[in-house]
DNA sequence: CGACTGTATCGACAGCCGTCGAATCAAGGA
DNA sequence: TCCTTGATTCGACGGCTGTCGATACAGTCG
């Protein structure tokens, strides 16, 4: 089958915890929860940091490995991996030297099941 | 022909197009525009207009059906229509007296399988 | 035509955001 | 202890963004 075994979150348990905001309409105190998590994705240089960290081996990358890839200053970077920290999208640790970040998969799968477009409807 | 094609888009193929940004590593145009999308998204009042067209009746809503939730005025409404539809989100056209505005699902769709999260084992 | 309603554009203004260099903090090694 | 490397915080600056009122545009109806 085409399905790999790739852990893939279930899209029904996603969808348990936010249907699909083309169902019915967001309430005005949700809507001003999710926005703030949007706006921490509404920068090219934040979206590539929360795909570098995620596809990193292990799920996690240390900051030194995410100053590379890019044009901007490494007080830039870490101005935003502290933006997607306090959207909730990812988390962060010291360990001795280094930091390092992981995704919050549960934030990811809120925003993903509540765009889910709507399917054969009607 | 029933014109009444109402764009029914399969979530597979939806992820075919675009793959999670938890697999690899997200290119830089691809950032940029993606990035540009998920602006639109990072206003409650621009979400607040989506959930609301795409839920209305008919899957499209007159602009007189939109200012009425919000405090803002119309100008700032139709302002925010503006930005979704360059977007790529939403499309409008006029019907006499009224515009009406309808969501693009397959832009929706691109950014919900992008943002599918991975299982959440460890 | 002229008046009226619905929608978009314009110009202005305050506040937010991305970026930088400099300074600061944290941990490890000589 | 002092020095070095990794990371965050600070202060500043230019540009973008959300909002408004005023204005302009598009149709419809007398």
């Amino acid at each position: 089958m085409s399905n790999l075994e790739l852990p893939v979150l279930d899209q029904d348990d996603a969808a348990a915890c936010c249907s699909p905001m083309v169902r019915e309409p967001l309430g005005e105190e949700a809507a001003v929860d999710l926005a703030r998590m949007f706006k921490a994705l509404s920068d090219p240089v934040r979206l590539r940091l929360l795909s570098l960290i995620a596809s990193h081996e292990g799920g996690e990358a240390c900051v030194c490995d995410l100053t590379g890839p890019f044009d901007v200053s490494q007080p830039t970077i870490s101005h935003h991996l502290k933006v997607l920290r306090e959207a909730g999208l990812v988390d962060s640790e010291r360990r001795g030297t280094w930091v390092y970040y992981w995704v919050l998969p549960t934030a990811l799968a809120r925003l993903s099941s509540l765009l889910q477009a709507p399917a054969a409807a009607r």
